[in-house]
RNA sequence: GGUCCCGUAGCUCAGCUGGAUAGAGCAACAGCCUUCUAAGCUGUGGGCCAUUGGUUCGAAUCCAAUCGGGAUCACCA
């Protein structure tokens, strides 16, 4: 049930007779109370005091009066200055409790015929280098939107898009061939994608050289950058792989290869999982066709020099090029025909999300645009799930410097302080060490990914590596904790917990009337979470969650309540706080351990 | 220069569909382990919510301008 609204119905009641209006529920302003007030709910009765002539402490109590007698929940009210707080029942928030206790996934809708098929993109990582970062705040948020999204009924198809093909992609190879000395993973027992990196770096560094030689001999800094031998060495390369030359191409998938085996072992640590993957070695081409459909529509236009483009300036936008005067793509003509070939092969697609940082805020809105104008209907549904970038203290990261944050060193380092943190604290008793390994990890990760996700992904956020992430206060290992520490209660308790009934008669200490409230907003944030696509909501709602229950912890005995009656219930209060703890962080890819 | 995003405690962030005295965490200080795990709980200090003006009974929240920061405006991806 929504509380809400059902007080907005009963009050729109009272007040459509006490005044004579014609107020809808949803046009009453009802909040949660304030600590620093007596009550559950707080009704705004500014609005009313014009109807009801009289002054805001005459109207509140005019309505309080009338909600007393009218609705036997309500059982109490008081009136400061234009808010009317009242009290809801003891028995409401029982009955409020058990039904959330008789549903097992509460506020988790299950995949239903009304629920939509959303494709969400997220990932898409470059084949050159490893990944940093800003890779993980990507993986990390287009995973945990795609988690929570399913729970609102939705059917997700999670793809990543992977860059596989590209000038950049023949640096790192044109370096190999230069300096790597037949080197590969197995030789160096480098992880595959940070061997590809390195070499990626190596190129960076050589072009710089030889483009300061080429300078000192006279050259003006453009044409030295493009006269590099280096970088006419890749150009061809890329030439020679457009045109399928078979010494490239194998050059070109012995190291992705390389690269796709350490991309696995980060996304495994990662946690997160993809149902398809594409390449763009196989979509690259595509769009072109679309480009043709484009002109014959009048919608894009040729230029005398014979590239495409399309005219946005109506739109607030510019004039974009969508093919090159030579035939080929651009980034856009991929894109186009990557959308509509993902149209054509998902016919029951209700909305495509693509997960990409917002410095393409500009790409999406243009894409959006031209596939609107094109007459896809659909693309009034395409959504860029644009997040903030990852800002270091010292500034900007730069993969080809090689001054990044490296994914695989910020996991593992993450671990290692889970590790330490873990034996400082004495708490390895009772563990078989691999279980203390597995322990490290959801830990570590734990606290990694709940410091990205518990921020909204539209903002950018500061990350500095000096100050390792916290296992104290607002954190992932926090919430951890609290679930570890009703497990353990859980353990101890001798009774089978689902034989357990909740009796009528309890008096709720006043925590745990706060943490059966803090249980029933579960449902709203999760699904407001999913209509925003921000996994910060859900991070906060169970922080806030996990606050309420430790509260609780410290005033109210659970194995120690003498009274067998409050002890049962309070087995099943804190079970149901631990299953929505767990849900809820399950939404954002953290496990909850059963001890720690 | 055009467009878009952002300025909240020393730091990292909530709050932004207008409502009461603006909240957390970290850091600092002071309490709480013969009592279910102290990765916890309780308390203290810390704020012209960038500035100015407007709308409103009421503005951190909406509007405008200014200042500061960032992104973007490629026949790169």
């Amino acid at each position: 049930m929504n509380i809400e609204s059902y007080l907005s119905q009963t009050i729109s009641v009272v007040v459509n007779h006490l005044f004579e209006l014609a107020t809808t529920p949803e046009s009453i302003v009802l909040q949660k109370t304030k600590k620093e007030f007596e009550g559950d709910y707080t009704l705004v009765t500014f609005p009313f005091i014009k109807a009801a002539k009289a002054t805001p402490e005459q109207t509140g109590k005019l309505i309080g009066d009338m909600l007393l007698k009218e609705n036997a929940n309500i059982i109490n009210f008081n009136v400061v200055k234009g808010f009317l707080n009242f009290s809801l029942a003891n028995t409401f928030w029982l009955n409020e409790f058990k039904e959330i206790v008789a549903q097992p996934n509460y506020g988790i809708k299950k995949a239903n015929s009304s629920g939509k098929q959303i494709m969400l993109e997220y990932s898409s990582p470059n084949t050159n280098k490893p990944l940093h970062l800003g890779h993980i705040r990507n993986n990390l948020l287009g995973f945990s939107v795609a988690n929570i999204i399913q729970t609102q009924g939705h059917e997700v198809i999670k793809v990543n898009l992977i860059n596989d093909r590209g000038i950049h992609i023949c640096k790192s190879m044109i370096a190999w061939k230069l300096f790597g000395n037949g080197e590969t993973p197995e030789s160096t027992h480098e992880k595959g994608d940070h061997l590809v990196g390195k070499y990626y770096v190596a190129f960076d560094k050589e072009y710089k050289k030889q483009t300061a030689e080429l300078e000192a001999q006279g050259l003006a800094k453009e044409e030295a950058e493009k006269k590099a031998p280096i970088m006419l060495q890749t150009q061809d390369m890329l030439l020679k792989w457009e045109a399928n030359d078979s010494e490239t191409i194998e050059l070109w998938k012995t190291m992705n290869g390389w690269v796709y085996k350490g991309f696995d072992v980060t996304y495994k640590k990662l946690g997160v999982t993809f149902d398809k993957l594409y390449y763009e070695s196989n979509t690259y081409l595509l769009g072109k066709e679309i480009v043709q459909e484009g002109l014959a529509k009048h919608i894009f236009y040729k230029k005398e020099n014979g590239s495409v483009c399309i005219d946005l300036t109506n739109e607030g936008l510019d004039e974009k090029v969508v093919l090159r005067s030579d035939g080929t793509s651009v980034y856009i003509t991929q894109d186009l025909g990557t959308a509509i070939e993902r149209a054509k092969e998902f016919p029951k697609l209700n909305q495509m999300i693509y997960t990409v940082g917002n410095e393409q805020d500009y790409h999406f809105k243009v894409l959006f645009k031209c596939l609107e104008k094109l007459g896809y209907d659909w693309a009034k549904e395409c959504f860029h799930l644009s997040y903030g970038m990852v800002e270091l203290p010292e500034g900007k990261m730069k993969s080809r410097e090689g001054t990044v944050v490296d994914a695989d060193d910020l996991i593992d380092g993450m671990v290692a302080t889970a590790k330490e943190t873990t034996e400082e604290l004495g708490k390895v008793e009772g563990f078989t060490t691999d279980a203390l390994e597995t322990l490290y990890e959801t830990i570590g990760m734990g606290a990694l990914k709940y410091f990205i996700l518990k921020v909204d992904p539209k903002k950018k956020m500061m990350f500095d590596p000096k100050e390792s992430i916290d296992f104290n206060g607002h954190t992932g290992p926090f919430i951890q904790y609290a679930h570890a520490r009703i497990k353990s209660i859980l353990r101890r308790f001798e009774k089978p917990t689902h034989e357990l009934i909740i009796s009528d008669g309890i008096e709720l200490h006043a925590k745990e009337k706060e943490l059966i409230k803090g249980l029933y907003e579960f449902s709203i944030s999760l699904e407001e979470s999913a209509n925003s696509f921000n996994p910060a909501i859900v991070a906060n709602y169970v922080y806030e969650l996990t606050k309420l229950f430790n509260q609780f912890y410290n005033e109210c005995p659970v194995l120690k309540e003498e009274n067998e009656t409050v002890k049962e219930f309070r087995i099943k209060l804190i079970e149901t706080t631990s299953t929505i703890m767990k849900n809820g962080m399950k939404c954002l890819g953290i496990e909850v351990p059963e001890r720690m």
